[in-house]
DNA sequence: GTGAAAGCGCTAACAA
DNA sequence: TTGTTAGCGCTTTCAC
């Protein structure tokens, strides 16, 4: 291959300089409208590529962002990804991926990664394995740079933050199957501290309180979110002695597996209520469909983005702390939980 | 925030210069042990951290490779995407992603973003409106870097394939359905002349020939990939004179879509059998569970990463052409098509 | 084993 | 409106 034409090389060509043809790429104002119109021409002609890199090196800005979260093969994350690549592009932006598959060690490598590479902000949501140690977030700050957290956020983190209201996540589906006149309803979540999904159990408790109903501890399974935690949960629950009228799934897949036991019982939706989190693109189309809040995935991603390019634009100004945005779970019943009450 | 601190600050501090410091950071031979202790110490004491951009500019270099794909919301891809990040990453390279969404004006500009941020290579898969077009791919290989397709390939473009045996795909799923005794096997597969479905529509032929039936044209649908396209589909079957016994979906999504229509007339595979491509993560859990060929997203992913360091490696040797790399599909055979034959 | 110095391709003062 | 000239932070010959 031809060695890469630069910015020199069209100078040459043209008997100016590179400050001029670097105006005439970057549509400054100062420059005559004749040598600028010379100046594309000819970059066409030379088949001329910007290098961002070392435009970067000059600038400071590499216009890559870093997307940092558990794993793409969960949908509600790859949904993210997709509604942030796409928004953030039609601004200039790249995104630079990093999974941390729900690590502590990889998110803190992820971090560095995504700094040396010298992105002009992060996005991220935490693992599953993250606690106390939130140093590596604080590192970006140091930076200067922005950071913004979405959906699995953290209370000693001070970072703007981009999120459902997950208390009414929790609440919505518990009001919505006492609406339908399920009493009894039974939660299989995941063990791990997570700050969403406590408050999803918060929202569940809330509700069930409101509805005179003082929950019952045996009521709440605490496994994997996963088909087979919503399994195991549901053979755990239906060995009961007073057996639960409904089940909330910490999840679709998770109510995919309760959907499953019940399946192997003889029982089907709704006789026994079944909900879930997230309305995955399988959830409409299951029989019986299942009855799910929506997380808003696409909207997280959007947001998120906006925030960001909020954040960039006023960098120089206040610095103060950002407002949450907080979306609002929106209830789907389907199938799933509807019972002629 | 302090002024970064850089392998100059490194230099001044140990009274030794930048090269040395260079050096020592990046484990070349020729240095004394005791000289790159101090210079790794002293650059954790001060904080550093490499500017992989200026790296960059001097060692042309990016150790960024590019990730070009119609979207992360088809989990086919997102699996990929999960895959190619994950094993990328423990050789050191970063994933820079960006999404067609199926446009082929999207996928010139993202091979133009992506060359323009000089990533070291590009694993691409094409956009369903990208047919003859396809110079700007060949550009990739004019800069000299590695271009490898992977699943959504293209005939008349050079480059180093990983795929699946789409043929065998479609051979494997008709084949199952006539071991179960299936005869009357319709296909509802996506209007776009995309090879990968081609492929798989011959594969079915090709296992009807050898059963000695002739592919009746009306069995075959040509629509959308979406749980809609299954419903419609399905729907113009049963009005059929001649109803088929099975239905093959272009994808589970398309599954789902026959058997949501099916069961609206109470038919309940496997009494029409029903099967799909994609293993997609909820086909192995809805009820009856769905028979499918695995598409081995994750296998494809590493495979493209083997491949494009393996190329980066060679890279001054001969460029020959590289063998394509052929996955096996596999067929996953579950309740929607277990019919007593 | 270490230093000196050029330069990667571009931007951005400062001059003119 | 255009040119001159330093760098940005790092790598990499070529000396010593």
């Amino acid at each position: 291959m031809a060695k890469k034409t630069t910015i020199y090389d069209i100078a040459k060509e043209l008997n100016i300089t590179v400050s001029t043809v670097s105006r005439a790429l970057n549509n400054i104002s100062t420059i005559s409208e004749s040598t600028r119109e010379a100046v594309l021409e000819m970059a066409k002609k030379l088949n001329y590529r910007p290098n961002k890199v070392a435009s970067s090196l000059t600038s400071g800005k590499t216009y890559i962002i870093g997307v940092l979260l558990p794993s793409a093969q969960i949908q509600f994350f790859a949904s993210v990804i997709h509604s942030l690549e796409k928004y953030l592009k039609s601004f200039g932006y790249s995104t630079l991926l990093y999974q941390t598959n729900e690590s502590l060690e990889s998110e803190k490598d992820g971090i560095s990664t995504l700094l040396e590479a010298q992105v002009d902000g992060i996005i991220a949501s935490l693992s599953l394995e993250t606690e106390e140690d939130i140093s590596h977030f604080e590192k970006v700050k140091e930076e200067g740079k922005p950071l913004i957290i979405f959906d699995r956020t953290h209370d000693n983190l001070d970072a703007p933050v981009v999120k459902i209201n997950d208390e009414q996540a929790g609440y919505l589906a518990t009001k919505h199957l006492l609406d339908k006149g399920y009493r009894k309803i039974a939660y299989i979540t995941t063990k791990h501290r997570i700050k969403i999904f406590r408050e999803r159990y918060e929202g569940y408790q809330k509700a069930l309180r409101e509805a005179g109903i003082s929950p019952n501890p045996s009521y709440a399974i605490l496994g994997e979110l996963t088909v087979e935690g919503g399994y195991t949960g549901t053979n755990n629950l239906l060995r009961l002695k007073d057996r639960p009228d409904a089940i909330i799934g910490g999840d679709d897949y998770v109510a995919l597996g309760i959907i499953k036991a019940l399946h192997e019982q003889h029982i089907t939706p709704p006789s026994i209520g079944v909900i879930g989190f997230a309305n995955q693109n399988f959830s409409e189309h299951i029989i019986p469909s299942l009855s799910t809040i929506d997380q808003q995935a696409i909207q997280m991603g959007k947001e998120c983005a906006k925030l960001f390019l909020k954040i960039i634009e006023r960098k120089h100004l206040e610095e103060k702390t950002m407002e949450p945005v907080i979306l609002s779970p929106i209830l789907l019943p389907r199938e799933s939980t509807n019972r002629k009450s």
